[in-house]
DNA sequence: GACTCGATAGGACATTTGTCCTAAAAGTTG
DNA sequence: CAACTTTTAGGACAAATGTCCTATCGAGTC
């Protein structure tokens, strides 16, 4: 097999494992097993572990930028493109409420570990964030638009973690139509503490 | 040194070493040199590493149903304890930006690691969920004291992620401003969709 | 002072993990 | 087919970790 394609599939299925059950409780031999090749193999596709976490940060982030540009480019309204980041959590829901949200959960244990890739988890965020600071400047609010961008990444975040804890409950369904009401009030105009 | 005493030095370190570190990542022997007893006789006081997870969850259990119940014994309305639990962010502003939420982050790690202790974790949550709901009945909102007490307690994880993730941003106060704004329109009647 | 028993130290042990090395297999090119 | 490069397998190795065992220390008691 070529080695783009062993590489990718090994980057997919550490990517799985290591949103399934944390990085630091992922090991080369649990990723060797599911891709089915040896671990010694390992060190031809990557020199060190940390490597594959590169990798598997740039593939989040190539995955969600081009989600997040698909929206754009697809001619919808900056509102209806909010709205679609907000429903992402729906979309993932069954994910979710079993490993928490990709982003936030990775980032917490890159930060407790102190890891060099922490600034790559941040990108992660920053990604997201960048992308919602235009989407709420071309709705008319450039002066306030970061502020709205972090406070509705923040509720993003919180909703995540409340659904991993109890998972059993209807409370991302909930929160997201809270969401879109708050978002309907920012599109009307509705003003934000600071 | 009386058992009970070591006993409880050991949990107050391991204690910190988990919230800065995780738990996969504090070892044994990290706790030992901090409380300055010899490895081998970690094995007297607990059995295995999984005592000592159960032992601090127990501590962070008591302490903070310790802080909760005296704000209400002081005779503090019940939109104020609720003030003051907004207003932990603020108290613990600078661990919250280096280590995230004690609460969260744990929960998380171990709801990754399907760890049995997570339902030790989620008794956390449970404590302050079940404390909040009880102010908020008393606020007069019995009906939808649940969905409130949920939802406060969402934006602080959301919160504490995102500062954690951008400690150097003054995010978390104005967060914690929203937050108490949000409070006072809830005590003034306003609904929440649900 | 001798004895008892709770508390501690230090090391042994098996397992896991990241890393590295070497030889074989598979694929490519002449 | 032959020479060569790319890719893979399997194991070796050191370090770290959770666990367990045994000898020793120290305070209280007779």
């Amino acid at each position: 097999m070529k080695a783009l394609e062993t590489r990718q599939t090994i980057v997919a299925a550490a990517d799985k494992l290591i949103y399934e059950r944390g990085f630091e409780f992922t090991s080369f031999a649990d990723i060797a097993q599911v891709v089915g090749i040896s671990r010694g193999n390992f060190y031809y596709h990557f020199k060190t572990k940390d490597e594959i976490l590169d990798a598997v940060i740039e593939r989040r982030i190539l995955d969600r930028a081009k989600m997040l540009d698909d929206w754009v480019e697809a001619g919808q309204s900056p509102k209806h493109c909010i709205a679609n980041f907000i429903r992402i959590l729906l979309m993932n829901n069954q994910k979710i409420r079993a490993y928490g949200c990709p982003i936030g959960t990775l980032f917490s244990e890159l930060a407790k570990l102190n890891h060099p890739a922490v600034s790559g988890a941040r990108d992660l965020y920053d990604l997201f964030r960048i992308w919602l600071v235009r989407r709420f400047a071309e709705m008319g609010r450039s002066e306030d638009a970061d502020a709205l961008a972090m406070h509705i990444l923040a509720r993003s975040q919180g909703a995540a973690s409340l659904a991993n804890a109890y998972p059993q409950e209807p409370f991302l369904e909930q929160e997201v139509k809270q969401m879109l009401a708050w978002l309907d009030a920012v599109a009307d105009g509705a003003t934000i503490e600071t």
